[in-house]
DNA sequence: CAGAGGAACGCGATTACCTCA
DNA sequence: GATGAGGTAATCGCGTTCCTC
């Protein structure tokens, strides 16, 4: 089953750096399956008796022509198709460390990946059943499901979520490392996309702007060139501002100590004018 | 303490495979 | 059935961070 965007189940953020607006995304889908896959509590023992259960379903429907039983084997680098997991004493990695709300009792021993040897070794051919390329394995709706919750979660895992994640779904630590990746590629392609259009947006707005200022001083220069009416008004290309608060005076605030200047857009958007053009839509 | 070397990891770019119209 | 497009799992190369010596 193809996954399409509307699955992404993307929750996009867009912000400005000054501005600090952030432009909320929320492509969520609502999906009855998900609701039915239990969420990761990362403080707690993946496998379950109940967990056992699902992984025996999830095994039933996987499409994939994995190994049918994912169990220590993995842990020790024996059998694991795509990758070998090494355990190492010493020297925590960057993602324990930084406490991917992962962690709890029993962190003596760091299990980590050795992804050289997904690079084109000699396992290849145990990996696919002896073929010697690679296999597209695809997914089932139901391990994609259960990855994309836990992306919710954390975008990110430490080597004992990948791999307790891994061991559930019946994947590779290595299958859920990638796919993990692949996601975080697809979010931030979204969120390019989404900011090209934001921005594109920006440019419309400011070019019919622009347009509309150039007609209002085209239609002003028209009015210089007619002495009597332009005897009556006030100059329209200047405008005062108070130099202690940097706000544009309007004609009753003649008390403030006001001077003429051009003015900007921006000065009146972080003036919260109406010309807001960069405020993202909420 | 500074620096070299290595391991682990993430990311961007790309490839290869799969599904569907 | 052939085919092209789109989606995505998998791979590769590189940079970064951290740890050990």
């Amino acid at each position: 089953m193809m996954m399409g965007k509307e699955d992404l189940g993307l929750s996009l953020s867009l912000g400005f750096a000054q501005n600090h607006h952030p432009l909320q995304l929320n492509l969520k889908p609502t999906s009855s399956s998900i609701s039915n896959l239990q969420m990761f509590p990362w403080n707690q023992t993946f496998v379950s008796s109940s967990d056992h259960q699902k992984q025996q379903s999830l095994r039933k429907i996987d499409v994939n022509s994995l190994p049918t039983t994912v169990d220590l084997e993995e842990e020790t680098g024996v059998s694991s198709p795509n990758s070998t997991i090494s355990s190492t004493v010493s020297g925590k990695r960057r993602s324990e460390r930084e406490g991917t709300s992962g962690g709890g009792a029993g962190d003596d021993l760091d299990i980590t990946l050795d992804r050289s040897s997904s690079r084109g070794t000699s396992d290849e051919e145990e990996d696919y059943g002896g073929e010697t390329c690679r296999k597209k394995l695809r997914l089932s709706k139901d391990q994609s499901a259960v990855l994309e919750d836990t992306f919710k979660e954390h975008n990110t895992l430490n080597p004992k979520q990948k791999l307790a994640l891994a061991k559930k779904l019946g994947l590779t630590a290595r299958q859920v490392e990638v796919w993990f990746q692949n996601r975080r590629a697809r979010t931030k392609l979204k969120q390019t996309e989404v900011d090209c259009e934001y921005l594109k947006r920006c440019v419309e707005k400011l070019t019919e702007e622009n347009r509309r200022l150039e007609k209002e001083a085209a239609e002003l220069r028209a009015l210089k060139l007619s002495p009597r009416l332009y005897g009556q008004m006030s100059p329209p290309t200047t405008l005062l501002m108070c130099p202690s608060c940097e706000r544009v005076a309007g004609p009753s605030s003649s008390n403030h100590n006001q001077r003429s200047v051009s003015l900007s857009p921006w000065l009146q958007m972080a003036h919260g004018s109406t010309f807001d053009v960069m405020r993202p839509r909420s």
